[in-house]
DNA sequence: AAGAATATTCTTGTATACAAAAACTTGACA
DNA sequence: TGTCAAGTTTTTGTATACAAGAATATTCTT
């Protein structure tokens, strides 16, 4: 579907990166993924600004790029806005409610008590992930929008790590009931104080989770409990010079045939 | 100072589009641009990748890039996530405050006011804008700061139009005084709602302002209002044909020598 | 053998070349 | 005169070429 080849590669690394297939300093090498991709440098570099202008990557001159992947102190910042700005939406949607939202966010929650009887993990997340974003379009705010889904799709590995957390899903979903009647009362800030609440336990039930990854890199905790090491070589981690500039991790490099 | 060509073109254009001198829908013809800037088509494409990454142009495929200036609805919506920020801002920042941004924001607010017995509205603004930075940095959470930069940034001219409301300035600094007050107290409650109803007003005296614009677009009224034109030819604004994808005139093209 | 200096190889950043799509021009026809 | 179609020109997207900086290997010195 996208016309330029650009896209398609920045989409793919872009995956490659949240999901944590590409570990946190990891370097991107311009001519790997060209033969990876099987184009040539001119796409791949355009990509790279893309990911570069995201954050996503560092793109350090005369260097290369290097995955960038939120540290642990960050992350907690990044729930506490969210938190804020799920909490913003939930006010605003209180008031703005349609009809059709309050429906649509029914449906998605009902997809939430499916999956939940079924125990299907991935099912929950998707009904949860399309539950929030119908949230976030209730609030009749569409920059709102653009930047909640924004920030949640970068923090989408982690709300999805914290579900594990025994009880988690069930205790999440008894809040997205809260959140539903406290809605459909016009409660403004009720839900927006329930909004985000719901997000910052997501923080702590996170923060709890990670207690037992210390010492590893965000990025490698992923990999491990996702169970998703692709596109990198699973040997020999060997030994990892400090960039001089920002202190990461360089030598590994995306792209090999491994 | 850059190492590279792609990102000093960036910031340029970056400038150009926020200020205005670019106006909405204008088409970035990258050999024009590459002539202006003297330098291939290549670091021109990179800057334009950056760009639309960061949504300041639209990138159309083997359409162009097209400038994209926030519509009036859009801009209400960013002024009510910038409130939000701010006031998440205070509140951390009411909690989290060291001595040394204490200090530092009694220094910028001082700077206000000698600005404003001057009367001069460019350093008044410099102070203004050290003032919010300032206090993003003191809320402690560094992402929330980027954030809040990020928006701030692209509201800045936007920001700056209305303070020309007549005794606007003298209520601004009014609102600070009584914002600092709250934070040196430690109120985080007050200082937020404070902050959040300081953005809101300046949100509602842009509005004010642009009643008298209607009609016109918001990158011109930009351009007249803070009496920039540079690089655009200021002829006859020939027929604009719209765009068939968005709807946006495309006819004018950037990086002529006019 | 360790470290410094130099040579070599790699990689990035920019320029240029070329193909294909879009925009524009021209002219035929109603 | 207005509309449509074929041909021409622009302009984008990608590939390739080349220069300069960074990383690596090698040699020389102590």
């Amino acid at each position: 579907m996208p016309a330029r080849a650009a896209d398609h590669i920045r989409q793919n690394l872009e995956q490659a990166i949240l999901t944590g297939s590409y570990v946190d300093g990891l370097r991107l090498d311009e001519l790997r993924l060209a033969e990876q991709f099987e184009v040539s440098r001119t796409p791949i570099r355009e990509a790279l600004q893309m990911l570069a202008a995201t954050g996503l990557v560092d793109l350090i001159p005369r260097r290369g790029a290097f995955v960038r992947h939120p540290s642990f102190v960050e992350l907690v910042e990044m729930f506490e806005v969210m938190a804020e700005l799920e909490c913003l939406c939930g006010r605003l949607a209180a008031r703005r409610l349609t009809d059709t939202h309050l429906v649509d966010l029914k449906a998605a929650e009902s997809g939430c008590v499916s999956a939940l009887e079924v125990g299907d993990t991935d099912a929950y997340y998707r009904a949860n992930e399309r539950f929030h974003n119908l949230l976030y379009q209730a609030s009749g705010n569409g920059f709102l929008t653009g930047e909640a889904n924004r920030l949640h799709k970068r923090l989408q590995p982690f709300r999805r790590l914290q579900l594990r957390v025994r009880g988690r899903m069930v205790q999440s979903m008894d809040e997205h009931k809260a959140i539903l009647l406290a809605l459909e009362a016009g409660d403004a800030e009720t839900t927006g104080r329930l909004l985000r609440d719901h997000v910052a336990i997501q923080g702590e039930k996170f923060h709890d989770l990670m207690a037992g990854f210390h010492g590893q890199s965000l990025g490698q905790s992923l990999g491990q409990s996702l169970g998703q090491s692709l596109g990198q070589p699973l040997g020999e981690p060997e030994e990892k010079p400090e960039d001089p500039l920002n202190g990461r991790p360089v030598n590994r490099v995306a792209g090999q045939a491994g």
